[in-house]
DNA sequence: TTGGTTTATTTACATTGTTAAGTAAATTTG
DNA sequence: CAAATTTACTTAACAATGTAAATAAACCAA
């Protein structure tokens, strides 16, 4: 059945053409400007081709945050050497920082938009790259408190606890509401990473008193 | 000048049927919702009328952003009797919780959405509301300093993460990120506070060994 | 009353997501 | 190989949106 094979490689390579010519349009200027028929124009199709690969806009993005995650995936690439698992959350925390940063349209795609969740909730699918993503936090902090690191708690609070702080520091960085406090933007990165350092020294247990 | 008063006044009071209109749109369906032909629909004007008070949506979105920041003093009405700056600090920290997931579109508008900061870098203006409501958290911090409930530090960095800590809770709440770790709704809030709790307990100052 | 200014409306345009109907080519079937 | 059918794509169109330009109506000072 070679013939149904190849058919359906030319159906994957426009699906990838599509879902590169959005990262191209995002990428650009932003989501904004990701529109159905900026991307047909890209791929030299018809708007409506656009839509016999995808049910709709928000499975573009939905596709596209999976992409958003592979990437993430490999700024932790240079988490593997760091043994003691304290220094690894720190570095973790860093790399989040540096990726939203350095990719704020895939990061509001993948941590800020409300569509791309709308979409895995219809299909009862379960945002397993954010899950994924996740679990090494959480194995990092278990690790850590079973080496006494950090004050033994629920691991999974203690994951949705950090995870947030370092949402928050991006998100609110890549939304503008830190201008005020980070006069200049390459003290912005700086300071984020002074904030980071500063949950770490605080969580790091040193036997409180009470 | 009687007249001209008066002129003032009705233009003052259109200007408020459109930002109520807007109101009541979104908090019905979210901001998406909004849309200056609804506003018009609702206040009972042609939608090109709403552009003789406001140049443009996003301007209408910076000062109902505004209004926002009212409702959110009021969730605080209830710091002012609490003496100790920690528990003070903390109680900060829940009210911020609930003013976020009571009232999700004013807090998209305040801390999530691109638009009216935009507006704001614009007129050259500089966020005056959020600088308020920062202030006071920075103040609270400050005396938790000063009192040695919590380690001496940048007051301005410390706030600056703590409230990154909690706006990294609302708003990964509110858009649909906590759905896989906190499976029924009910529990959102208990976690959320839960997580503020152990934040609180990690920055409570106790005389650390190192 | 006249003429100018403010205020509102009508009309219009461009852009968006999306659907319905049609067409031509590729493939399967007899 | 010819006819039927399926597939891949396009054209045309709809409805909603933000917004601008031209126009009319209301108001007021002279």
């Amino acid at each position: 059945m070679g013939i149904q094979e190849r058919k359906e490689k030319q159906k994957l390579e426009i699906r990838k053409q599509i879902l590169d010519a959005s990262i191209k349009l995002f990428s650009d200027e932003g989501f904004g400007n990701v529109t159905i028929r900026k991307i047909a124009d890209l791929i030299e199709y018809s708007p409506t081709t656009v839509y016999l690969y995808f049910k709709d806009k928000d499975e573009i993005f939905a596709a596209l945050h999976d992409i958003g995650f592979q990437k993430m995936t490999e700024f932790n690439r240079n988490l593997a050497s760091i043994h003691n698992p304290l220094l690894r959350l720190h570095k973790m925390g860093e790399n989040y920082l540096h990726f939203g940063m350095e990719n704020p349209e895939f990061y509001n795609l993948m941590f800020i938009m409300g569509e791309p969740m709308k979409v895995f909730s219809e299909m009862g699918c379960d945002w397993k790259p954010g899950d994924a993503a996740i679990s090494v936090l959480k194995a990092t902090v278990t690790e850590c408190m079973e080496k006494g690191f950090i004050a033994k708690a629920d691991p999974q609070l203690v994951s949705l606890a950090i995870w947030s702080f370092v949402h928050g520091l991006v998100s609110l960085a890549l939304r503008g509401r830190m201008e005020k406090f980070v006069e200049q933007k390459e003290l912005l990165m700086p300071v984020m990473k002074e904030a980071v350092n500063w949950l770490i020294n605080n969580i790091e247990y040193t036997g409180k008193e009470n």
